[in-house]
DNA sequence: TGACAATACATAAGACTTCTATATATATTT
DNA sequence: AAATATATATAGAAGTCTTATGTATTGTCA
């Protein structure tokens, strides 16, 4: 597990890269997936997955669609077409954050 | 310029590395040096720099040093060997955070 | 069948980091 | 003489995430 502040700021992205990827997810699932594929070094708190779904939401990125499971409601996420473009974006600025961090921090070999 | 949560969490990383190879350096110093090394992508405001670096010292981190220019004080900022310890340990969880990322984002390729 | 763990949603209060704006003062350039 | 660069610093605000808590259903194991 890392230590919390560096996950910040990179929560969102990593929201919109999975449901670009699987089409759609629920809350819970995005959590299990994200400590699966991580083995377990990057572990989603509900706390502040939901927020921030809800945030993505209202600002038009995602949409959501609610379904029974037996006598429990699951919501499941999608993204809009505006929620594509800035996945798309939102990536290609993170990948350009790290290589920048990686040569400042590493300057002799990057 | 990245969005600023990016950056938060990769601050004292940032000033951590730069006094470990600068030996010592002051405030205004290290927000030219990342400005320059990183062609003005990541630009250090002072409101989160010092701050940051009082932190550090107050953690036992670094210790300062007031040096007289002329008229004007100038304060340098060094490691302390607990400031040593802690680089390496900050640059080493960055760099496996990194690595998590670039995995999660981009499980194709990397 | 009873208890516990896993599934699944969500919010409130607080901590922490960083930003914006502001203040102060000296040195250098135009 | 004015503007810009150098240099430190703080206060208030914004934003993100954590911790803690709450609710309810479903599955598993003893």
């Amino acid at each position: 597990m890392y230590s919390k502040e560096l996950l910040k700021g990179t929560l969102q992205t990593i929201v919109l890269k999975l449901l670009a990827e699987n089409g759609r997810m629920y809350g819970y699932e995005i959590t299990q997936k994200v400590k699966e594929q991580t083995e377990g070094k990057i572990q989603l708190t509900e706390g502040a997955l939901y927020p921030s779904l809800h945030k993505l939401e209202a600002e038009g990125l995602l949409v959501t669609e609610t379904v029974n499971i037996g006598k429990r409601i699951r919501k499941y996420y999608s993204l809009t077409p505006k929620g594509n473009v800035q996945t798309a974006s939102k990536l290609e600025e993170f990948a350009s954050f790290i290589s920048t961090m990686q040569f400042l921090l590493n300057p002799k070999t990057s």
